[in-house]
DNA sequence: TCGTTATCAATAGTAATACTATTATTTCCG
DNA sequence: CGGAAATAATAGTATTACTATTGATAACGA
């Protein structure tokens, strides 16, 4: 039976898998089975056996879909990549100035992900939390040359880009657009992560979300004043 | 022979090693060999026997001074940032007023690190560079929770606690000191690594240090709009 | 000075992980 | 219905992570 529901389906860059996890059952099942035990394990811990055997499956198919573990973190990072970057064209659509825009687009980037379910596959929840803690894994890496060589974080780049703009808009002569949007994108996560685990390393301002309001008045203030 | 040098010992946490190192010849070379090598290899190729066989040790013995080889990762990050920490003290003593020494603070922070050779067993340029590449990794991490519990991030920390001082004495009302300096110690590393490959996450300002410039600039104008 | 006792490092393993060559099974198409 | 292509499982190997045990050396007290 084809695919029924009328949802998106993205553009995952072909170099990451071997076989495209989307175009089978078991394929979808190890996405999804890895979203699971990675959110519970951690990337470290993770293995394909573990995957293999929660999905009811073996390792070696895993491995017919994916190089290794790396491959299948970079996968997940492109496809939430790709879906923020979704949503973010979604939201700020036919949005009067670059300001609404960009405040939307940052309120999206470093606000909580609870739930959306975009695809049956994939829980976005427990995808943010994986993207959180092991998120700059995915560059953090000996091979990340090869990789970006294929094209892999054109996702990524393309979304800094897109923010980017709506920077330049606001003040074309901030030098530093590029710099400012990376360091939110990746600053965020690690702030979530700090707030549950290494508290000390953040502030916390009772009955409001601080990681998106200080990230907000941190980009206007810096690119208004310069 | 006792010790002839006249150089300082920081205090790393004794819950990182099973067996000080810096109390042997070996365990000394296992510090610097793990530099070189992890420098070299990045920290997922990187192996206890890999290390053995290059400092010409055997993989048990290695053993004897690290659990594994994130505990001993996480030695060379204390020992970073402990030494960080003792530059910037250095530094910034005598300084007149907050906002010269945060400027002071910031810069050491976010700048290239070449040489310094305040032990002879480390190089701390290659150092900086394992830090810069594997240093979130130091508590991106499943058993992050333990390990801060044993104080083992005290020292990082502490560094936080230090610079945001500095920021509260500029102004008092700043509401997020310790997110906006955690933001600019983990962005900075983040943005050399942009810098060698992934240069479209960056921006390029010819003839001058673009990162500690952004840095510098971002903290300043946010801390005074706010 | 000798024997005892810590201290230290190496040998020699086990268990798990990462990865692959090959075979078996299913499906799909004429 | 028969054969080709696609798909997954079996059964491996190599490497890594980690440990129990033994051997060597230094340290120390009688």
């Amino acid at each position: 039976m084809e695919n029924l529901l009328p949802h998106l389906r993205f553009n995952i860059n072909p170099a990451i898998y071997l076989k495209d996890p989307v175009s089978s059952e078991l394929g979808r099942r190890i996405i999804q089975g890895s979203v699971e035990l990675m959110d519970d394990m951690g990337l470290e811990v993770f293995s394909f056996r573990k995957l293999a055997t929660h999905i009811g499956s073996t390792e070696a198919s895993v491995y017919r879909y994916f190089e290794n573990k790396h491959m299948l973190l970079l996968y997940l990072s492109a496809w939430y990549w790709q879906w923020m970057g979704y949503r973010i064209a979604f939201a700020t659509a036919n949005l009067p100035d670059a300001e609404t825009k960009l405040r939307v687009g940052l309120r999206l980037i470093t606000e909580e992900v609870t739930e959306d379910r975009m695809v049956q596959h994939i829980h976005e929840g427990k995808l943010h939390r994986i993207i959180v803690a092991e998120g700059s894994k995915a560059y953090m890496h000996k091979n990340v040359d090869t990789i970006n060589a294929e094209g892999v974080y054109l996702g990524y780049k393309n979304l800094v880009e897109r923010l980017s703009e709506f920077v330049l808009e606001i003040n074309p002569n901030y030098p530093y657009p590029h710099m400012l949007i990376s360091t939110v994108m990746e600053g965020a996560h690690h702030q979530r992560f700090f707030a549950e685990h290494l508290p000390r390393l953040t502030d916390v301002v009772d009955g409001q979300d601080a990681v998106t309001t200080f990230y907000t008045e941190l980009v206007l203030s810096t690119i208004q004043t310069a």
